[in-house]
DNA sequence: CGAGAAACCGAACAGTGTTAGGTTAACCCA
DNA sequence: TGGGTTAACCTAACACTGTTCGGTTTCTCG
C-alpha cells in the first residue's frame, strides 16, 4: 500500500501515539512495530519520520518538559523556587513512566535548559553567586527527579503483604495504594518546603 | 567443553563481572552474551548460576546497597540523616551507571528496606510522627537518588561548546569536567544541609 | 562401582532497533 | 496535459537481545 494519498504519518501523530502506549504500557512496553501497528503501518515507515526510537523519546520527554512554568520570580525568589518545582512534578508526574527514560541522562535536552538558564538567572539577580545559584537549582531538580521517579511510596505498595513482619517501623498503614499518590505529594511538599527555607 | 573439573561460574564471579561491565561500558552494555565472553563460557551457561537478567541486576543492587551505614542515630537524629545519606549517595556514586537501572523501581529491594525500616525507627524515637517520618525518610531518599542520577551537572559536560550563545546565565565555567564532580558533590551538601535546616 | 546430579554447550525461538531496495502515488514544472 | 522527481509506504533482511530445550561429559555420593 504505498503512497496513500492523505499521509497516515506525522511526527506529531507519532510522537502522542507512542507516548499514549508508554504511559499505558510502561516504557518497555514501547516497541517500533507495536507503535507502527497501533498506526495502521509497518514498523519500517516510521523511520521516514523519526530518526531513531532514542530521538523519539527525547522529543516527546521536550515536549512534556516545556509544560513547566518558570514565571513567578517577579514576586520572589522563593515563590519562584516553589513554582517552578511543583510545574516541574507535575509536568513528570502526567507521565509517570517516561522518567526513567531521563534517568539515562543527558539533561542536556533543550526544553529543559532553557528554564534552568531562566532559573539560574532569576537567583542570581536575588543576589545569589553563579556559583550558588548553580547549586541551588541543582538541588531543586535533585528533588524534583527523586520525588518523580517515586520509586519510594509507590515502590512498596507492589506486595505490602510481608512487610508486617520483615520491617517493624514500615509498617503498611500508610502505604496502601489509595493513600501513596497523597503521601507522595506531601513528602515533596515537605522536601521541598525544608530545602527552600533552609537556604 | 562439558563440566570442568573445576567449576568456571559462580555467582559471585557472575555478579562482579557484571558489575565490572556496567562500570565500564554503561547499563546497555551489558548483554548476556558479552558477559559470558567475558567470563569465558556460553550465554546458556550463566542460566545455571543466574535466575535471569533482571534477577543479577536487583542482586548487583542489592550488594551495593548493603554498603549504606546507618548508625550514628545514637547521637542525634540530624547527624544520623546526614551521615545516612551521605553514605548512601556515596555507594550509589561509586557505580553511577546502575542508577537508571534503580529507577525502574520497585524500591522494594530488601537491603534497601531494611536501612529505611532503621531510619523510620530512629526517626520515631526522636520523637516524630511515623507519617513525619515516612515523610522526612522519602525526602532524604529523593536528594540521594536525585543527585545520584546526577544527571545534571554531568549531564552538561557532554557538550559544553555551545551553552555559551544560548544559556546566557548557565555559563560553562563551572561546568567543566573537571568541576563537575566537587560541584555535584557541593550541590548534593547544599540541598541536605539545606533540608535537614528546614526541618 | 553405579546412579544421579551438576556444569557446560549448540541450536533455536521470539523479540528488538534499524537499513536497503522496491513500488506506487502525489506533486511540480514545462 | 505529460513526464520526471520525490515522498510515503512496503517487504525482507541483518545483527542483536533474553531465554529455553536437549544433549554430553564429569564430578560426587551412596
Amino acid at each position: 500500500m504505498p503512497r496513500p494519498s492523505t499521509p497516515l504519518l506525522s511526527p506529531d501523530r507519532i510522537r502522542s501515539t507512542a507516548l499514549a502506549i508508554v504511559d499505558r504500557d510502561g516504557l518497555d512496553g514501547l516497541s517500533m512495530r507495536k507503535l507502527a501497528a497501533e498506526l495502521g503501518v509497518q514498523a519500517a515507515s516510521l523511520y521516514g519520520h523519526v530518526r531513531t526510537k532514542d530521538q523519539l523519546l527525547n522529543d516527546i520527554a521536550s515536549s512534556i518538559l516545556s509544560a513547566v512554568d518558570v514565571s513567578g520570580f517577579d514576586v520572589d525568589w522563593r515563590e519562584g523556587l516553589l513554582r517552578c518545582a511543583r510545574s516541574y512534578r507535575a509536568a513528570l508526574s502526567s507521565h509517570p513512566n517516561i522518567v526513567p527514560f531521563l534517568a539515562y541522562g543527558p539533561a542536556g535536552r533543550d526544553e529543559s535548559l532553557k528554564r534552568l538558564d531562566i532559573l539560574h538567572g532569576a537567583l542570581v539577580d536575588a543576589g545569589w553567586s553563579r556559583r550558588e545559584a548553580t547549586m541551588i537549582v541543582a538541588g531543586l531538580m535533585y528533588i524534583v527527579f527523586g520525588s518523580a521517579l517515586s520509586s519510594f511510596s509507590s515502590g512498596f505498595s507492589a506486595d505490602p503483604a510481608d512487610y508486617s513482619g520483615r520491617y517493624p517501623h514500615l509498617d503498611r498503614a500508610h502505604l496502601l495504594p489509595g493513600v501513596a499518590r497523597e503521601l507522595d505529594r506531601d513528602s515533596f511538599e515537605l522536601a521541598l518546603a525544608a530545602f527552600v527555607r533552609g537556604l
